[in-house]
DNA sequence: ATTTGATAGTTTTGTTAAAAAAGTCAGGAC
DNA sequence: GTCCTGACTTTTTTAACAAAACTATCAAAT
């Protein structure tokens, strides 16, 4: 009985697997359950035997996504020398996450709207642990004393954290509202996330 | 002949008024251009006699609102104590300008993409005038000695309005993505901007 | 120079049919 | 009983097209 259910788990494993490469080469709305069925070489009922519809099948894929990412920020979490260090922690791990699967959250992108609700609450467990590592930075910085008590370390954290959403590319001229930004242009809005958290980490002090 | 012009420019300026009610209750897309014709008792041809077409109506309206921001922004240009007192005073009027025009902008979240080219040409001059108000502010006080010299005012001001404009509501679960907020949210997004005022300018000293 | 009614041209909206994809199920293999 | 499939049903997307609504134009009137 766990032979089979280890068989189960492998074989799950390789559907997030297959699906996974659709989706970021791919997209949500451009990728048919035949597909990934036929990257397998199995059929489409096979798909809902494993998982009960597309959207849970993309969601699994997220979760992974989003665990491998909360791993990253909890195995470092309270172990930084310095406030400055936490921030450069959180916004590199970040960018490399979001780099890394770029195309995946096209879904994000597409559909805009109506997506479905588990996808809020994966997004909001990455937010917690976010807020979590920082505020724990915070407080720890307040706890030595090296910078000035604060009143509350989460709404400080809440406000960085927009912040660093809210940078953009397009100095001079806006030229087009693009609520995602291009994959050329993330290293550019990362160097300005750089300079916002010297600006900011020092406000702290 | 002059006396020619004033009347058009009495009447065109009627028609930018009953267009901007108009606008500011029903968004752009649902007034019609015999609605405002309606309104002024006057023919929709005779709309087109003074305006080429609806768009450049609605861009019309805009840039005279902008142009009373503008105004309000360079009242103040140079006037200022200290860096703080600058960057809330933005802040402020900024906030009031959105506010008092919310259902105008609904334009903006409706279109999304594809809106009129010349709009971001107004967007553009208004980003300037911030950059340009908030840069000079922080200049005098490099000049003034009170804060430390920077290599670049106006990437900073960039990376401030920016931060300033990714603050949203919604504090543990982000629940949908909205890229406009709602009205009732301005004021809680406000506060958080002036505690993002309060970091970022202790954060230049 | 201003104004309008009539009308031409375009966009939006609603309907329907065909195609494609999602999702189901009875039954076969092991 | 667990794993798997082909055939099937249901839902969604796409395309085509007609009707309605709206934008925009223009010849003629004041």
């Amino acid at each position: 009985m766990n032979a089979t259910n280890d068989q189960q788990d492998i074989k799950r494993e390789k559907i997030l697997e297959a699906s996974h490469q659709r989706f970021l080469h791919y997209g949500y709305s451009k990728t048919t359950m035949n597909e990934i069925a036929g990257d397998l070489s199995m059929s489409k009922a096979l798909l809902y035997y494993y998982f009960p519809d597309k959207s849970e099948l993309y969601m699994a894929v997220m979760r992974k996504l989003a665990s491998d990412y909360l791993k990253q920020l909890e195995d470092k979490f309270g172990h930084f020398t310095n406030l400055r260090e936490a921030f450069l922690f959180q916004v590199n791990t970040h960018h490399d996450f979001i780099v890394n699967n770029y195309n995946f959250f096209d879904f994000f992108r597409l559909n805009e709207q109506n997506l479905p609700d588990t996808i809020w609450e994966t997004v909001g467990h990455i937010r917690n642990a976010e807020i979590k590592l920082l505020a724990n930075a915070i407080q720890s910085e307040v706890d030595k004393g090296s910078i000035q008590a604060v009143t509350n370390p989460v709404e400080i954290v809440e406000v960085f954290l927009d912040a660093l959403h809210g940078i953009k590319v397009g100095g001079s001229v806006p030229h087009k509202k693009l609520n995602f930004p291009h994959k050329e242009h993330l290293d550019e809005i990362h160097n300005k996330r750089l300079l916002l958290i010297d600006i900011f980490v020092k406000g702290l002090k």
